[in-house]
DNA sequence: AGTTAGCACTCACATCAATCAAGTGCTAAA
DNA sequence: TTTAGCACTTGATTGATGTGAGTGCTAACT
């Protein structure tokens, strides 16, 4: 089913100004708005003709029409013109991602300029396919070490190990030696079976101290491996004329606070560069009235992460577009050096 | 102005009532639920006198009452009796506290067990006096070093460092040297100053290392000196009827996402161990509505950080009061060790 | 003197009808 | 193919009205 020109000038003007008001946008509002040169009634029929075809839908039989997920894909397909972003927002990313740290530090810091940017929610993760490069121990005081991980796409990652007795300096050296020797190549989900082979193995002292790195490791290493949420655009959000509607305000806030659907939700967005999902494409009913932008952050070919904004699907596309693609491109430039 | 027996256990049954049911209590409703000995003409006298105390106030003329910022304040102070809490409670917090990490870790573990018990918000932050006893360079890869920064109280935080050129191991360890002797008994908030002096005395080629490292700690470690917030319970405390009201909801929501209001309030509250600020007694008008019970973590007799509960003035003061002085006990065993 | 029954009064809230405004679909004419 | 015109639908607003929970006050009761 082709939408003739009148159409798609139509339904743009009807997502455009949906995008703006928040409001059911009618035939009379829109020829006074848009000067199409066609009357109500002309408009109205061709209304009609998309809301049939799927891209509008109405609230009631009296009200305006807004899009639909079909609409709004129509729109982003086809009808949307990127724009550019402004220098404004050009130099604040500029300015605010500072490339110190790992690739992890260098993704949340980007995921909240964007969050920042946009005024909306973001969440990032890491690709968790990275395998472990080498390991430090540092003893830091009495009976307290530091353990940290690097793995081979460059990130970092530390924990203190609290000891149940002293060990010497001499000691210290041969679990960095052991540690390395079984670690290595290691991916992070199997850390732990690999150190708990490795306890079985060993004898007494050793014993104790890998037992209390694993645990360790476990605690506060693999548990922080989660989804970031970026959430502090909520209060902006919160006033946006959608949510007067303190129930829809409670979805968004429990939306953002299940990070397990987040999370899978962000990995099944099927994305090269920038990709973009739409309410009912997403199977999750929480996300029914929400869309989702990402972006795939890559490294020399290799995906190692990605950021994702989550917006009501009535979000300025063009902006958050632009803003991945910037962003994108600001990171290339960072992981290149 | 003294209150005798009826009017205390008057004030007490208003309270808890309120506590329960966030609903204006009436006279009447108050003797059937309480099964007090006297009709609902005196309970409506005292309740007048009560009003006219300051300890009771009236939504509007025809409603029935609701404490006042004075009437939970009498009521913490002289009418409340401390409940024992749950053993499914005193459980969850048993194994949810690991103490893995340093002070710092265990102070953010500690808060966050706290909110899901109480299904409240909280915060929490570490004393700033704290002044540096060791400092640790660690060669990470190929230009890239971590700093660790060791507290004098246990705190142990690191940043990654980039380097513009190789260093040999030779000039890490003089790092390192070079590091201890300046930064050694220096307190957070001065890292950098100290290091921007050391970098106009040194020559060529240190400089432009202790630049980069400079850079990273004011960037990774100070910035993340900040209050931590645990909102995972703002979905739970969303549901309350008081909550109904889509501009309470958006007020909670910006007061805990105004990070810098939350710590110099909590920094304010007076505390030996629990303490509690309700209403208008917090001199921050966003506060108006909410009660912060504060509890004060001490290592040695020093204090090393505080844990902040915030909820609506009509919290459940008894269980609040009761898991903080748990956690606290909790927290001092873990330190003893 | 303290307590209580009784009563007039207040006010938020729910209900219901009337009106209004914005928008629609359809038909017939241009 | 487009448009003017019109009957119709529906959500939102307004106003009247009744209800119920609660109050303060007074006079009687213990």
């Amino acid at each position: 089913m082709a939408l003739d020109d009148r159409k798609q000038q139509i339904l743009k003007a009807v997502v455009e100004d949906y995008i703006m008001s928040a409001e059911p946008v009618g035939s009379k509002a829109l020829v006074e708005k848009y000067k199409l040169n066609y009357s109500s009634a002309t408009i109205r029929n061709d209304m009609k003709f998309l809301e049939d075809g799927g891209y509008l839908s109405q609230p009631h039989i009296s009200s305006g029409r807004i899009p639909s997920t079909k609409g709004y894909r129509y729109y982003v397909d086809n009808l949307m013109k990127e724009k550019k972003l402004s220098m404004v927002d050009i130099n604040y990313i500029d300015n605010s991602i500072s490339g110190f740290g790992d690739y992890e530090g260098l993704i949340a810091e980007a995921s909240k300029v964007v969050s920042k940017v946009l005024q909306m929610p973001t969440i990032c993760s890491v690709s968790s396919e990275d395998i472990i490069e080498n390991v430090k121990v540092v003893n830091i005081s009495d009976r307290i070490l530091m353990v940290i991980l690097i793995s081979k796409s460059g990130n970092v990652k530390d924990c203190i190990v609290k000891l149940n007795e002293n060990i010497s300096e001499d000691m210290m050296n041969q679990m960095n030696t052991v540690l390395n020797q079984n670690l290595k190549d290691t991916p992070y989900e199997s850390i732990c079976d690999v150190l708990n082979r490795l306890i079985e193995r060993e004898i007494s002292v050793y014993k104790s101290v890998i037992d209390d790195i694993t645990k360790s490791v476990q605690q506060e290493v693999l548990k922080k491996q989660q989804l970031k949420v970026n959430s502090e655009s909520i209060p902006a959000l919160l006033n946006l004329p959608e949510f007067e509607d303190i129930e829809k305000a409670r979805n968004l806030i429990n939306l953002l606070s299940t990070k397990d659907v987040l999370g899978t939700t962000l990995s099944k967005v099927q994305n090269n560069d920038v990709g973009i999902v739409i309410g009912s494409e997403i199977d999750e009913v929480v996300f029914k009235d929400y869309t989702i932008v990402s972006l795939n952050v890559k490294a020399n070919e290799n995906e190692v992460g990605k950021i994702g904004v989550i917006a009501p699907k009535r979000l300025d596309y063009s902006k958050t577009i632009s803003t991945l693609k910037y962003i994108d491109k600001k990171i290339k430039n960072m992981l290149k050096k």
